[in-house]
DNA sequence: ATAAGGCCCTGACCGC
DNA sequence: TGCGGTCAGGGCCTTA
């Protein structure tokens, strides 16, 4: 499930095979893709536009075209994005094909069909209320300390809200807590500023690391999971402390790692680092 | 405003 | 072998 880190390679990666191609051909095989405008509308603003720049904030891609529009592109669960000569064998799960202007074709696998592309006058228009990017400057302890106080609901269940920070997904949000020592079951309002504090550097470092890594693929090479574009696969999964290690033993204690469900995620844990007391923090909770 | 639950989807997996 | 039920989950929507 492609996350910040991972959507943060696809756009690096497709910069140079992208920027400067031109639009001769949109394929649209699965309609509910199109998320906005109608398919047609969609076709037809797209075809004979240059991607001028590849970005991302926060899981979403974003494509700004010669004409000040910007393709925009959610991958959501089991999308993928790969560039691939025309004559490429047929798949099943292609849901999208973009025809360029070099003869390449950018195809837009997906599996279980909840990716979405948006063709918009402004990305604000589909960003909306998305928070603050978690490896920018703008972002603070302070601002997360301030995000989370008063919530009850688990710091685990606020670290996916991307209102409160952008591009954290299930993995990282898990790892993160991990390297912070925090229970991801504990409301957010029990955190303390200094937890903030180690929680917002866990986070960037998990990220950074991660986007490092070329992002996390689980599974291996099977369905829908995270490649990119040329087809390389993620080294972040080797890196997982805890996600998806469930019963395995904790790389700092040795104790087994938990799974539990939290906000209707599936959650690991290590129940003796993340315990809900350290010293150091004037925990309120029991 | 917040929190919780349903929905979209399909393939893998489990138990009988 | 076959089949039904369950799980996975990001973002958006509805409900309290």
């Amino acid at each position: 499930m492609p996350e910040l880190p991972e959507v943060e390679n696809y756009a690096r990666d497709l910069k140079p095979l992208l920027v400067g191609r031109r639009i001769q051909a949109v394929e649209v095989l699965w309609p509910r893709t199109v998320a906005t405008p109608s398919v047609e509308a969609f076709v037809q603003g797209l075809v004979g536009r240059q991607i001028v720049n590849t970005d991302r904030r926060g899981k979403y891609l974003l494509f700004p075209l010669d004409d000040h529009r910007t393709l925009v592109v959610h991958l959501r669960m089991t999308g993928q994005l790969h560039l691939a000569a025309a004559d490429a064998p047929t798949d099943p799960y292609v849901r999208l094909v973009l025809r360029l202007s070099d003869g390449q074709r950018l195809y837009f696998r997906d599996q279980r069909k909840f990716g979405r592309f948006y063709l918009v006058d402004d990305p604000a228009q589909v960003l909306g209320r998305l928070g603050p990017e978690p490896l920018q400057d703008g972002f603070t302890p302070l601002d997360l300390f301030n995000a989370v106080q008063g919530r009850r609901a688990p710091i685990k269940a606020l670290l996916l809200d991307q209102h409160i920070v952008a591009g954290v997904g299930n993995i990282y949000a898990d790892e993160a807590l991990f390297l912070a020592g925090i229970d991801p079951r504990r409301s957010g309002g029990s955190l303390t500023l200094a937890e903030c504090s180690r929680l917002h550097a866990c986070l960037r470092r998990t990220l950074a690391e991660a986007i490092r890594e070329g992002g996390s693929t689980l599974g291996g090479s099977s369905l829908g999971n995270y490649q990119r574009p040329l087809g390389v696969q993620g080294r972040y999964q080797l890196r997982h402390r805890v996600f998806r290690r469930t019963g395995q033993p904790c790389p700092v204690c040795g104790t087994p790692i938990q799974r539990v469900k939290v906000a209707q995620r599936s959650t690991h844990f290590c129940p003796r680092c993340q315990g809900h007391y350290r010293v150091g923090d004037a925990d309120e909770e029991g």
